[in-house]
DNA sequence: TGCCAGGCCCTCTTTAGGGCCTT
């Protein structure tokens, strides 16, 4: 791990689990008091499983949050918006999500690679970063979900499933752990 | 036609199954 690197925290919320065509409708990241959170227009039904879970309705080019409509844009947009604050700390970027190996990172890659914006990406991102393998490497817990684990470290319950929330007590957890950064490379991949 | 995620991890395992984790 680079000690010249900047860890940004980041979290998807989508329109369902299937990674290979679910869409992004909110994007939140965070990284030492600077802050991301976009929404995204879906063009594709939000699944019911996923409206229960983070509040979102609406679907093939609308978009409410708990019943208020709120400004989205397109995917395109957003994704440009997000590589601009990465570049902005002008250092390397290492994005850590929970479950990045299994959800957000394949997901962002693939919307990546179709709006061909993989080399401007890759000129900021150097790798992703799993913080639920990093829980499971680092700890021996009856559960590594997210929800769990702020309660278990952080001794609070949080608004779970907003991105920009779950962004950011990612953050707090990671500070908390303060993990040697040879355990961060072992759940650290590149492209 | 009918179904609909999938990869990782653990164990009552490896000729497999089930729970976890993300929405």
């Amino acid at each position: 791990m680079s000690h010249n690197q900047a860890i940004v925290f980041f979290d998807l919320e989508t329109t369902g689990l299937d990674t290979k065509v679910c869409h992004i409708i909110q994007l939140a990241a965070t990284c030492e008091g600077n802050s991301f959170n976009m929404y995204v227009l879906p063009w594709r039904p939000i699944d019911e499983g996923a409206s229960r879970v983070n509040g979102f309705t609406g679907g093939n080019g609308e978009l409410w949050l708990h019943g208020v409509p709120v400004t989205a844009y397109p995917i395109a947009d957003a994704l440009k918006y997000f590589i601009n604050f990465l570049r902005s700390f002008q250092r390397p970027v290492l994005l850590a999500a929970h479950n990045a190996a299994g959800f957000d990172a394949p997901l962002l890659s693939l919307v990546i690679r179709k709006l061909r914006l993989l080399k401007e990406f890759q000129q900021v991102v150097y790798g992703y970063m799993d913080t639920l393998l990093l829980s499971r490497n680092l700890y021996d817990l009856p559960k590594n979900n997210l929800k769990y684990l702020v309660r278990h470290f952080l001794n609070k319950s949080y608004d779970a499933h907003n991105a920009a929330a779950d962004a950011m007590v990612l953050e707090e957890l990671f500070n908390c752990w303060n993990p040697h950064p040879q355990d961060v490379s072992r759940v650290t991949y590149s492209f």
